[in-house]
DNA sequence: GTCTATAGCATGATAGAC
DNA sequence: GTCTATCATGCTATAGAC
């Protein structure tokens, strides 16, 4: 690396994160992360070639951060179900830390994580589910994907709006998809 | 009415609907519904307060034709297994047919439907759940939509990357789930 | 790599005539 | 209710000096 650069990868990212936590993921603009790192925009163009790209980069830090926390679940246990109920644990407390970037890393327009970025969850998810439901492994990872993404999207989202206890509505949706895949 | 109007609201809102489908809901502009339904951006002020009225008009109307959708299943049938199972597939073809919609549907960050034209649809399936999980009916109601909602918006983004039938894989996951929750 | 300067464009929204 | 005209603002992105 010839030319130093005045702004670190990490500071460049955690402020995309920041400002998409925040102001929504729109917000994200050349000018808002420009001023957040202490830059004029067009040297952003230096290190991302445009808005998506930054965006990107975002994703896949999401992502593995994301796929960190899962590894240290699944390093944590043998036991197929405890590993389940961690997984989908993990998947709820980050989507309550970054409930905006959440969304990115299941969206593939673009915006999403790059290929790959994903790769590691979904396999130890399979591997997983393989000895809990061997005929279908990858109907399985879906279902309890599916299940976890929407619930903590639409907690998120503030879309339960019937009162009730959100975290015993958890508890209970997962102990009932689980048992639904025989786990 | 005593001032008649060029557009129709159901003109209106089908503009705004197709636009949002074909190119995104960012592409909801002023300039594109007024250009899509034949007048020019300012007349729009005389119907919708703003933009955001605008996409609020879209997402009601939507929430109608949902409610419509799952109206129709519940009134078929009295079983509650086959309501819960036509529920589940109903939004599957709302989703197919208004990706981008139905994600308005379920945020509720000021482009989401009114407060109570989500209500019908509730009230249907927490009845419904009452037969078949007495205890608990809003957490099981809520298991049951967010794995739908999940699945659905995962499937339409295309995060499923891995292969396999996915009709496999909604099929197997809506047993798991009504398994799971004791239908 | 960063800067100033700017192009080029789209946006949401308003004023006031008809 | 619709129009023309326009404002003020924001955006992405590039050129070229340092």
């Amino acid at each position: 690396m010839p030319a130093p650069q005045r702004v670190s990868t990490e500071t460049l990212v955690r402020a995309v994160r920041r400002i998409a936590e925040r102001d929504g993921v729109d917000a994200v603009t050349m000018s808002a992360v420009a001023a957040a790192v202490g830059v004029r925009p067009p040297s952003l163009y230096k290190r991302a070639e445009n808005r998506l790209a930054l965006l990107r980069l975002a994703a896949d830090d999401a992502a593995a951060e994301l796929t960190g926390m899962i590894d240290a679940v699944a390093a944590s246990t043998p036991d197929p179900r405890t590993r389940l109920v961690g997984i989908a644990h993990a998947l709820r407390t980050f989507a309550a830390r970054s409930p905006r970037v959440t969304t990115l890393l299941f969206s593939a327009e673009g915006t999403g994580p790059s290929t790959g970025a994903t790769a590691p969850v979904m396999r130890i998810l399979l591997e997983t589910m393989t000895t809990i439901a061997p005929d279908d492994p990858l109907s399985a990872a879906r279902t309890l994907t599916a299940w976890a993404y929407g619930f903590c999207t639409m907690e998120q989202s503030g879309a339960f709006r019937q009162g009730g206890d959100v975290d015993t509505a958890f508890a209970h949706g997962l102990d009932a998809v689980l048992r639904g895949l025989g786990a």
